[in-house]
DNA sequence: ACCTGAACACCGTTCAAGT
DNA sequence: ACCTGAACACCGTTCAAGT
């Protein structure tokens, strides 16, 4: 039903332009997205307000509703670009190996953008960059033998973990005075340790494949 | 630092009464918690303005900021009340399944508080129901032969599991027309699998103590 | 001690009007 | 086709002023 087609949006993030005023037609979606990313790793998502994005593009007013139907369309967006700087880790690792990683990779990346774990917890719809990352995790636990009702589970009740954990740990360091200085080294053990809970726990399912290193095949 | 008490708040939620109009002192700090209270169980956290409050309150204006700082405390003030709805298991039961019956509870006491798991993801401080869940978990893992390192990150993690999971169902059940038509109730399997990986995790830490019982003493 | 109501500086969104 | 700027209906918060 959804008429103007939904593009993969792959904007660099960092790499995009400065504040400087365009001319006319110079504007596109992408640019749109890519301001607001920038806005988000600097002020987080929800200091992010349209009028903010007007002046971050150089823009007198709103004209970014040409490109977005509203504000919560340009968060789906943003959200689904930044899943997009989520690398995938090789696929010579072990299944609980390659998880472990996926998924710490995401926090890392999402620790730098606040907020947007908050609202992908609120919006789950088949945007590109989370269905590649939803497909490839599929695809590993398929090789591992789990069966998809056992899969569609875990990515769910990881996601879970994934963005409440981000979500709790931005929130207390910003409570904290904003620079990197807090004793928190250990918000990394603890998302590692429910991590590790999940893998052992899934691990214990379907009981053998405990030891086995399991490396997949390239295709 | 604090100089107002911080009174734990054991509001009785859907008890307490409605947008009658007040008299001159007759307002507690209390009430209006309960009015915030019945009013995220109707429209949600995310619907609740300081405006709606006093409405609720039958109130004509902001008066109730003499009673918290900002919304933010009553946020607070809704988010620990909101667990303190929350039952404690029966302590005849073995941890595994104590833990798991809480994590439920939490959930079903969540689910009727939209926009609450989402807030309690953001704000973690000491209060008084928060510190009775936490304290309780920590009783029941250490009676389980865990450390207190791996309680501590094992709550942390839990309360991520249920924060997001929470948030996440009523985010998609809200967006596909409110009532429970939906074809979800998977949404409990979710969560339960999510609770047992977690659980079974434990269980292979620490090795031994898997298939006993472990029925705790009653004090 | 508690309550009022107007004010300030913001929001998201819409829309006639411009080029 | 794209952009503007004012307008609408909201926000959270503050504060002089009332009782």
């Amino acid at each position: 039903m959804t008429t103007r087609a939904r593009a993969t949006v792959t904007v660099t993030g960092h790499a995009t332009r400065s504040p400087r005023r365009r001319g006319y037609g110079e504007l596109t979606r992408d640019e749109v997205v890519g301001a607001a990313l920038r806005l988000t790793r600097r002020t987080g998502l929800a200091n992010l307000s349209m009028r903010q994005l007007a002046a971050e593009l150089g823009s007198p007013s709103m004209n970014a509703y040409y490109y977005v139907r509203n504000k919560d369309e340009l968060l789906d967006l943003v959200g689904d670009a930044v899943l997009g700087e989520v690398d995938l880790p090789p696929t010579d690792l072990a299944w609980d190996r390659w998880i472990a990683e996926l998924f710490q990779n995401g926090r890392t990346v999402l620790l730098g953008y606040p907020g947007v774990a908050e609202h992908l917890l609120r919006r789950v719809e088949g945007f590109p960059n989370e269905a590649r990352l939803y497909q490839a995790i599929s695809d590993v636990l398929k090789d591992a033998g789990f069966d998809t009702s056992v899969s569609d589970r875990t990515q769910r009740v990881m996601a879970y973990l994934l963005f409440g954990a981000v979500t709790s740990e931005l929130a207390t360091t910003a409570a904290a005075g904003e620079p990197a200085t807090m004793v928190f080294g250990d918000d990394d053990d603890v998302f590692r340790f429910g991590l590790d809970l999940m893998i052992d726990g899934l691990k214990s399912r379907s009981g053998r494949r405990v030891g086995r290193p399991t490396p997949r095949a390239s295709s």
